[in-house]
DNA sequence: GAGATCACG
DNA sequence: ACGTACGTGATCTCT
C-alpha cells in the first residue's frame, strides 16, 4: 500500500506563484487554490496512491525555533492574496474528503516525517510531495520524496530515491542534516557555520559523512584528499562549532509529533460532491465543475439551493396568426424583449418580463400555420426593442433572410465583453453562472413537476431553450446596470450595437479572390520551393523536414557547427531573427529563409485561402467583436487582417484580392493614428505641433531628438526614430529598443532619455497613466472602454511590468479602435443615405476598404476621407488617405 | 494541445 | 537578478 503525503504550504506556494492571477468577479483571488487542484489532479493521475493526506504549517514560530535564542522571526509572511486563499483551500480539501494535519508548534516537515514513520511501522510505503529540499533527509527505501517545481504554469516532478539522492549528492540522504548544519539555509533561518558555503560543505560531508565525525577528526582534515585546501576552513569550523551544533538541531526533522494518525485514516474516499460543487460555483471554477462532472442532476444530488429564475414558466406557443396583433402589441410595448433564435431562424424564443414574471413566446416555423415570414417581420423591426446574445451573428441571419436588423438595444455577449474584455469567453451559460450562479440545468421546478416522468430529449432541449431566453432577459438587467455604473452604456448603444449590422453586412459581401491567379501563384511558389529543397538537402548532406525547427536546428548547430544565437524552451531558436544573423556563415541559411517565406505564403495564404473561397468566388471572413483586450476587431476563417504586404513577393498576394467586374476598390487608411492619439492624450505640445506641420513625423522626431535640421536627417536616423515612436506606444524597454535598432543598450537608453526630454509631456503622461491604473485598477480609452489590470498588483516582477506596458498601450490602441469603429458606422450610414451602391467590405485596424461601381470611386474616396477624419475632433489633425484601384495591391 | 514561427496593424 | 514591445490568427511539428 502506498500513501502520498503533501506538504500543503509548499505546494500551495508553488501554485500561487506559478499560476497567473485569477480572481472571481468580485475580486477574490483564486489562483493558488486552482493551481493546487491542478497539481493534485496530476499527482493522483501519475501516482495512484492508496492513501492521501495533506499537512500544513500554522503561522506561529515552531518550537524547534523557539528552543534557541538566536532565532529571529525573519521569515517573510505570505502575501495577503495567498493568505486569503488558505482557508478556502482547506474547505476544498475537506469537501474532497482528504484528511489534513496541522499542529500548533510543529512544521509541516515534522508532520510529514511523523506520518512517514507511522507508514513504515504499518508496512506502507510513503511518498512525500513538496517543493522544498528540506525533506530530502527523510528519504529511505520506503519513503521517497517527490520534488515539485512549476515553470511557466507547467508542473514537473522528480522522484528522489536513496539511489538517485546518492547519485546527485554523493552521500546518504540522512546527511542532508549535516550539510545544512554546515552551509545553513537562509530561507529556514538556519545559520550554518559562518564562512562555509555550499561547495565546501558538500565536500566535507562527502568526505566525513557527518558533522560529528568531522569535528572528531579536527584539526587534521586538511590532510585528507578531496577537501578544498583552504587554510581558513579549519579555523572557521572551529569558531563555528557551536553554530554547527545548533544548526544541526534546527535542520533535523522531528518525527515524533503528537498526532493521531494511522495510514488507514488516509485511505482515499469519494468527495462530497455537493459541497465541492457549491465551493467551485462560488470560486467560479466552471471548467473544474465540468471536469469532475459536478453538475447537480439525477445523479448529482439535490440542487435545491441552486438559484434559478422564477418558475413555472408562462409559455405561449405561437401556432397561428390568430392573436398575432395582441402578441406583437405586447412586444412593442415592452421595454425590451429577449430573442433567442434557432439556427437558420427556424424558430425564435421571445421572452419579456411582465410584473416580474417571465413570459415566453415559443415561435417555430414548423408549427406555425400562417405566414411565418410576416410573423418574423413583426418581431424584427425598429418598433420592437430587442436584446440578444450575439447581435452581429443574428444580424447575419436576418440579412440572409432579407429581414430588418433594426431595433437591437442590448447584447448580453458584448455587454459582458465590455465589462471584462480579457475574460476570454462569453458563452451564455457561463454568464449565468458568473452573474447569477445559475448553472443552466433544467429548472428545479420543472423537474419537480415532472418528477415521475423521464424528460425526453426534446422536452429537455426545449426547456433549456426557454431558460436561456429568460437568462438573456435577466442578464440584460444585471449587465445593463453594471455598464451604467461604469459609464459604459453609450459605448454599447452608440458604438458596438450599431456596428453589428455593419459588420454582418461586410461579412456577407465578402471579398472577391482571383482564384486562377492564386493557383498560378501557388504553382510558382511550389516550383521554387522544390528547387530550394534540393539545394538545402545538398548543403545539409541529407534530407530532413525543413519545416521542423527541431530537425533544422540539429542540422544547423550540430552537424554544420554554426554558433547558436538564442535558445528556446525546447532547444535552439531558428527564428528569422536568428537566421538573419547567421546569413553569412553558411549558404544553407538564406535558402531556408527563402524557403520559409515561400512555405508560409503557400500554406497559409494560397492553400488556406483557396479552401475558403465560396461558390460566389468570394471569401467571407468572420469579424469577432468580443475577442481582443483593447477593443479591436479580429478576423477569422480566413483572417483577412494579416494578408502580406511588407515584402515584395508577399504583396503579390494582394493582387489576388479584386473588385468585381465593373467595380473598383477604394482603400482608405489613417496616417499615424496611434502616434497622433499619443500626442493628443498625453497633451504633449511639441508632438502636437509636429503633427500640425504636416511633415513626416519620424523625420521630425529624429530632427528634434538628435538636434539636427530636418533636411539633414539620414535614413538611418529616421528609421531609428520610427522604431522609437512605435516602441513608445508599446512601453518599450531600452533592451528591446537596442535589439530592434541594433545598437548597445546604453545607446538605446541614451536615445530614449533624449526622446523623453524632447517630448516631456509624453514622459509625464506615461508616468501618470501607470499611477492612475494602479490606483483605479483599470485603464480606459477616450470613449470609456476599459481594461482591468490586476497584474499591476502582482508580486511577480514580470507580470507587473507587463501590466505597466499594457497600461501604456491600451488607451492608445483602444482609442484608435473606438475611432475606426465609429467611422465605419458613419461611412456605412452615409453610403446608404447618398444612395450609393458602394459597400464596406473590410477593416484592417486603421484601414477601411469599400467596393463600388467604377463611377462611384471618386465620390466614395472623398466620402471615406471626410468621415474618417471627422469622426472626432482632437488637438491634432486626424488624417486619412484614400486611393482606388482594381485590386487591393493597386488601391493601397 | 502546446510551442515555434510568421503574417498583419 | 530578473527578462525584455502592444494586439491578433493560421499552420506546422511533436508529444
Amino acid at each position: 500500500m502506498k500513501l502520498m503525503v503533501i506538504d500543503g504550504n509548499s505546494i500551495v506556494n508553488r501554485a500561487f506563484y506559478g499560476v497567473h492571477m485569477l480572481t472571481t468577479r468580485d475580486g477574490r483571488p483564486t489562483n493558488a487554490v486552482f493551481g493546487f487542484l491542478n497539481i493534485l489532479h496530476k499527482l493522483l493521475e501519475d501516482n495512484a496512491p492508496d492513501g492521501l493526506c495533506v499537512t500544513f504549517d500554522l503561522k506561529a514560530p515552531t518550537f524547534r525555533h523557539l528552543a534557541y535564542e538566536g532565532y529571529k522571526a525573519t521569515r517573510k509572511g505570505m502575501p495577503e492574496e495567498l493568505a486569503a486563499q488558505m482557508p478556502v483551500l482547506k474547505r476544498v480539501l475537506d469537501a474532497l474528503n482528504v484528511p489534513r494535519y496541522e499542529l500548533e508548534g510543529w512544521e509541516a516537515d515534522d508532520l510529514i516525517g511523523t506520518i512517514a514513520g507511522r507508514c513504515r511501522q504499518a508496512g506502507w510505503s510513503c511518498t512525500a510531495v513538496t517543493g522544498d529540499k528540506d525533506s530530502l533527509q527523510l528519504v529511505t527505501e520506503d519513503t521517497h520524496v517527490l520534488l515539485v517545481s512549476t515553470r511557466m504554469g507547467q508542473t514537473t516532478t522528480r522522484e528522489v530515491t536513496p539511489d538517485s539522492f546518492r547519485e546527485e549528492y554523493g552521500f546518504d540522504p540522512i546527511h542532508m542534516i549535516d550539510l545544512k548544519a554546515l552551509m545553513g539555509d537562509a530561507s529556514d533561518n538556519i545559520p550554518g557555520v559562518k564562512g562555509i558555503g555550499e561547495k565546501t560543505a558538500l565536500a566535507l560531508v562527502r568526505q566525513y559523512g557527518s558533522v560529528e565525525r568531522l569535528y572528531g577528526q579536527m584539526p587534521d582534515i586538511l590532510m585528507e584528499p578531496g577537501v578544498p585546501a583552504k587554510p581558513g576552513v579549519v579555523k572557521k569550523l572551529e569558531e563555528g562549532r557551536e553554530q554547527a551544533r545548533m544548526s544541526y538541531e534546527l535542520a533535523t526533522i522531528h518525527c515524533d509529533a503528537p498526532i493521531d494518525f494511522t495510514p488507514e485514516d488516509a485511505l482515499r474516499r469519494e468527495p462530497d460532491r455537493e459541497a465541492l460543487y457549491q465551493l467551485f460555483l462560488d470560486l467560479e471554477f466552471t471548467k473544474l465543475i465540468e471536469k469532475y462532472g459536478l453538475r447537480p442532476g439525477p445523479a448529482g444530488g439535490p440542487a435545491a439551493e441552486v438559484p434559478v429564475s422564477d418558475r413555472p414558466l408562462d409559455v405561449t406557443e405561437v401556432t397561428g396568426p390568430a392573436q398575432l396583433d395582441e402578441i406583437a402589441g405586447k412586444w412593442e410595448s415592452a421595454d425590451c424583449v429577449a430573442v433567442l433564435p434557432l439556427p437558420g431562424l427556424d424558430g425564435v424564443a421571445v421572452c419579456l418580463r411582465e410584473e416580474g414574471r417571465a413570459v415566453l413566446y415559443d415561435i417555430r416555423a414548423a408549427r406555425y400555420e400562417g405566414d411565418y415570414r410576416a410573423l418574423l417581420e413583426r418581431l424584427f423591426c425598429a418598433g420592437v426593442r430587442k436584446a440578444a446574445h450575439g447581435v452581429k451573428e443574428l444580424c447575419r441571419a436576418l440579412l440572409d433572410e432579407g429581414l430588418s436588423t433594426e431595433g437591437f438595444v442590448f447584447d448580453t455577449e458584448i455587454a459582458a465583453y465590455l465589462l471584462d474584455p480579457t475574460a476570454g469567453s462569453y458563452e451564455l451559460r457561463r454568464l449565468g453562472m458568473q452573474y447569477f450562479k445559475r448553472d443552466g440545468e433544467t429548472s428545479v421546478a420543472y423537474r419537480a413537476e415532472n418528477a415521475f416522468t423521464a424528460l425526453s430529449d426534446e422536452t429537455r432541449a426545449r426547456t433549456e431553450w426557454y431558460e436561456d431566453a429568460v437568462l438573456i432577459t435577466d442578464l440584460r438587467g444585471e449587465l445593463g446596470h453594471r455598464l451604467d455604473e461604469l459609464g459604459m452604456t453609450a459605448l454599447l448603444t452608440d458604438l458596438e450595437l450599431p456596428l453589428c449590422p455593419v459588420l454582418a453586412g461586410m461579412e456577407r459581401e465578402g471579398f472577391l479572390v482571383d482564384r486562377k491567379a492564386l493557383t498560378q501563384f501557388g504553382a510558382m511558389l511550389t516550383g521554387r520551393m522544390e528547387e530550394l529543397e534540393r539545394a538545402i538537402y545538398e548543403l545539409a548532406g541529407h534530407e530532413f523536414n525543413i519545416n521542423s525547427t527541431q530537425q533544422f536546428g540539429r542540422v544547423l548547430f550540430e552537424e554544420l557547427g554554426l554558433p547558436p544565437v538564442k535558445k528556446t524552451k525546447t532547444g535552439y531558436s531558428t527564428s528569422a531573427e536568428v537566421l538573419e544573423k547567421l546569413r553569412w556563415q553558411h549558404p544553407i541559411v538564406e535558402r531556408v529563409l527563402e524557403y520559409r517565406q515561400l512555405a508560409k505564403l503557400n500554406s497559409t495564404y494560397v492553400e488556406g485561402l483557396g479552401k475558403v473561397i465560396g461558390p460566389d468566388g468570394r471569401v467571407h471572413t468572420t469579424f469577432q467583436n468580443t475577442v481582443t483586450a483593447t477593443g479591436r476587431l479580429s478576423s477569422t476563417e480566413p483572417n483577412l487582417q494579416n494578408i502580406p504586404v511588407r515584402t515584395e513577393l508577399g504583396a503579390e498576394m494582394r493582387r489576388m484580392f479584386m473588385a468585381a467586374p465593373g467595380r473598383v476598390l477604394v482603400d482608405a487608411d489613417y496616417s499615424q493614428i496611434e502616434l497622433r492619439l499619443l500626442a493628443h492624450i498625453a497633451g504633449d505640445e511639441a508632438m502636437r505641433e509636429a503633427f500640425r506641420t504636416g511633415a513626416d513625423i519620424h523625420t521630425i522626431t529624429a530632427s528634434q531628438v538628435l538636434g539636427v535640421p530636418p533636411e539633414q536627417v539620414t535614413r538611418q536616423q529616421r528609421s531609428s526614430a520610427k522604431a522609437v515612436n512605435f516602441g513608445i506606444v508599446y512601453g518599450i524597454s531600452p533592451f528591446s529598443l537596442s535589439q530592434d535598432i541594433h545598437v548597445t543598450v546604453a545607446e538605446a537608453k541614451e536615445y530614449m532619455q533624449r526622446y523623453f526630454d524632447t517630448y516631456a509631456g509624453v514622459a509625464r503622461y506615461q508616468k501618470e497613466v501607470v499611477e492612475r491604473a494602479k490606483a483605479d485598477g483599470y485603464v480606459s480609452t477616450l470613449m470609456g472602454r476599459r481594461r482591468w489590470l490586476p497584474e499591476l498588483h502582482s508580486s511577480n516582477f514580470n507580470q507587473r511590468s507587463f501590466g505597466e506596458r499594457v497600461a501604456l498601450n491600451m488607451p492608445i490602441q483602444g482609442t484608435a479602435a473606438d475611432i475606426i469603429k465609429l467611422a465605419m458606422i458613419r461611412v456605412d450610414r452615409r453610403l446608404r443615405a447618398e444612395g450609393l451602391a458602394a459597400r464596406l467590405i473590410l477593416q484592417v485596424h486603421d484601414e477601411l476598404i469599400v467596393e463600388c461601381p467604377e463611377e462611384e470611386g471618386g465620390r466614395v474616396a472623398q466620402l471615406l476621407e471626410e468621415e474618417m477624419e471627422g469622426v472626432v475632433s482632437l488637438s491634432v489633425p486626424l488624417l486619412a488617405e484614400a486611393k482606388q484601384g482594381r485590386s487591393w495591391a493597386d488601391a493601397h
